[in-house]
RNA sequence: GCCACCUUAGCUCAGUGGUAGAGCAACGGUUUUGUAAACCGUGGGUCGUCGGUUCAAAUCCGACAGGUGGCUCCA
């Protein structure tokens, strides 16, 4: 870790320390939870009764940090036993930091600081002041002008220090991250050493916000939200094409590689949800239907019915792996406030499958899947990681056989040489899984693939194939989508492309432009516009009664790949010189092509899903 | 669901107590255009919904709906 990291660091611990102080000399009575470093910035969980913060208070908020910034306060840092420390958040009403007490004091302030060392980078043993670590059985505080915080540190040495830094915003914050507590106020705010790296990040921010996908959606004709819907995309024909094009994509490399596809029921009676243990982890979050006196539910995935089809008939293990696949539609009913455009909706598509296998053949078959993964994230070209999710509080089955099938995870995992995290406790409630996380235009991570091993629902159903000694067994299911949901994927894929889609996926290849309103003018161009449908291109005419430029700036907005003018010149033999979307271009002087050329060679790259144009 | 904020024409936005405005888009006309915005004109809004305060509400208050940023949740 460079000087300037801990610096870094050290100056976010210091401005959280901070914006403490500032609250406290404007709310006397706050009291304060914990106020940490996160990416580009801190936040403080503050307390502050029936007193809500917005927005607006946030520049009183400001002033006071940079009163206390321009004061040049020295950060005093000293030490008090764990008892004494307690008596201290006591008297300074300070309940929030006295349950910190008490539960480090529980732990052991041991384990805290050598945890602490360890993400310092120093070694173990390491005490005093000097390091900032405390002594065994102590915690440090940190003092500045007249106000003192319980913290482990570090600071800068004093108020004065802390490069430049914004408030960003408010939100609510459940103490501890359990809803079941009370719910604090949390100050965000960003901060860099320099004023330049500050204003290069909002920068960024205002450039995300061009690329938003809900923004872009909007723009490009691809879908909308209604109030008649909450949380479910009205897909326009644009929009079609894209999810259109991707599920084609998904079908080809899937059929060849011996998957099936099934369609299922959209709503099923409640014992199906009562036989895969959906009913009692999942009920409450499912869309419901009372129906002659029965209780319907409206399908939240596709596992439960795949299952059902596994049973339609006597299994072999000659029939294993069986790989059934499916895109139905699904519900699901999430809480109002996590909507968020396409990334999180209540009615999606997963490009689902369900892959039954014998034990010994988990192993190969992870594989197969990785390998559909790396083809499909390649030709997108967008970065992803893996995350490991393990056994969560709310599980079915036993223990060991979850411990083995995490094992056999992180077996896969290690043997793939991906890098991956470990998320203890994000498994699905059936078996452990392997996530792919992709992240957004502000760098918030989304789950998308997800593959997962399930003993639990083959079990409940009573799924059984013929082995080759003549005896039953019970097979293993892998749950494994690749895009994630199309919804998601889609949005994903808006915002790292900012709307300039390959060719391929582009809902309109090719925009011809009259450069007249004559007959024969529309004539040739209605011409050029069969032949493109013909060999399967997606074109349309622009022939309205407006300027060539404007028509041009019309198709570059719409961010069509190619736009051809059609005018005296075209009709008169000569080669069209085609207009090309700038990320697409291979080089800038491109050369004058025959229309059969032209539209042979879009069509060839919409084929082939390349991502550059061969002009 | 929780906290804060937002909701005015198809879109982007102005309008903070005196019965609604602009640009773009749309439509009509003039023009007949050569690679990112020709010109003139026209239509379009119960100011998210419902209720309240007031002589008077887009504007103030409340509820509800939808959305944004977080929290929580996340198969």
């Amino acid at each position: 870790m460079s000087d300037k990291i801990d610096n870094l660091e050290a100056m976010r611990h210091s401005l959280a320390h901070i914006t403490a102080t500032a609250v406290q000399h404007i709310w006397p009575e706050a009291k304060f939870g914990v106020g940490p470093v996160v990416d580009n910035g801190f936040y403080y969980d503050i307390d502050l009764g029936d007193i809500k913060i917005s927005e607006d208070d946030l520049p009183k908020i400001d002033a006071e940090m940079r009163k206390v910034i321009a004061d040049n306060q020295t950060f005093e840092r000293s030490e008090k036993p764990i008892d004494e420390a307690i008596d201290w958040a006591k008297q300074a009403n300070q309940p929030y930091k006295v349950e910190l007490l008490n539960d480090l004091k529980r732990e052991g302030t041991t384990k805290a600081n050598e945890l602490t060392k360890a993400m310092m980078g120093l070694p173990a043993g390491t005490v005093g002041a000097s390091s900032g670590i405390a002594e065994v059985g102590s915690v440090s505080f940190y003092s500045n002008g007249d106000f003192t915080d319980l913290c482990r540190g570090p600071h800068v040495e004093s108020t004065g220090k802390v490069g430049a830094f914004r408030l960003m915003r408010v939100s609510g914050a459940y103490w501890r991250g359990d809803e079941k507590n009370a719910q604090m106020q949390r100050l965000y705010g960003v901060a860099f050493n320099t004023e330049k790296e500050l204003r290069i990040h909002l920068e960024m921010l205002e450039e995300a916000k061009k690329r938003d996908h809900r923004k872009l959606g909007q723009e490009l004709d691809l879908f909308f939200f209604h109030d008649t819907a909450p949380g479910m995309p009205y897909w326009l024909p644009n929009g079609v094409v894209l999810y259109n094009e991707l599920i084609r994509f998904w079908r080809e490399e899937h059929r060849v590689r011996g998957y099936q596809e099934i369609v299922s029921p959209l709503i099923n009676k409640k014992e199906l949800y009562q036989t895969s243990g959906h009913y009692d982890h999942y009920w409450e979050d499912m869309f419901t239907i009372e129906s002659d006196e029965e209780s319907y539910g409206v399908k939240p995935m596709n596992c439960p019915n795949a299952m059902v089809v596994f049973k339609y008939t006597t299994r072999s293990y000659r029939d294993l792996p069986l790989r059934l696949s499916d895109t139905d539609t699904l519900h699901r009913y999430e809480m109002s406030g996590t909507l968020n455009g396409l990334f999180r909706v209540r009615e999606f598509r997963q490009d689902d499958a369900h892959v039954f296998v014998s034990e010994e053949q988990i192993k190969d078959e992870y594989k197969r899947i990785f390998e559909i993964t790396e083809l499909f994230y390649s030709i997108f070209n967008i970065e992803y990681s893996f995350r490991l999710g393990t056994r969560p509080d709310k599980y079915m089955g036993d223990e060991s056989l979850w411990d083995s099938a995490e094992q056999t995870l992180k077996e896969i995992l290690e043997e793939s040489g991906k890098e991956y995290a470990v998320e203890e406790g994000d498994g699905a409630f059936y078996g452990p899984k392997i996530d792919i996380v992709m992240k957004d235009c502000l760098n918030r991570p989304w789950q998308m693939g997800t593959i997962q091993l399930d003993f639990q629902q083959p079990l409940r159903f009573g799924l059984k194939y013929a082995a080759q000694d003549g005896s039953e067994k019970t097979p293993i299911t892998i749950h494994r989508v690749i895009y994630g949901s199309l919804e998601r994927f889609i949005g994903i894929l808006i915002e790292h492309l900012a709307g300039k889609f390959p060719v391929w996926l582009a809902p309109e290849q090719v925009r011809l432009i009259t450069v007249n309103q004559e007959d024969a003018t529309l004539a040739f161009a209605q011409k050029m516009l069969d032949r493109a449908v013909e060999l399967g291109v997606r074109a349309e005419v622009d022939n309205s009664n407006e300027s060539v430029g404007k028509k041009i700036r019309a198709a570059e907005l719409m961010k069509v790949p190619y736009t051809v003018v059609i005018g005296e010149k075209e009709m008169a033999g000569n080669d069209l010189m085609p207009r090309i979307r700038k990320d697409l271009e291979v080089q800038p002087e491109h050369k004058a092509v025959t229309i059969e050329e032209f539209l042979n060679t879009v069509a060839n790259e919409a084929k082939s899903r390349v991502s550059k144009t061969s002009f």
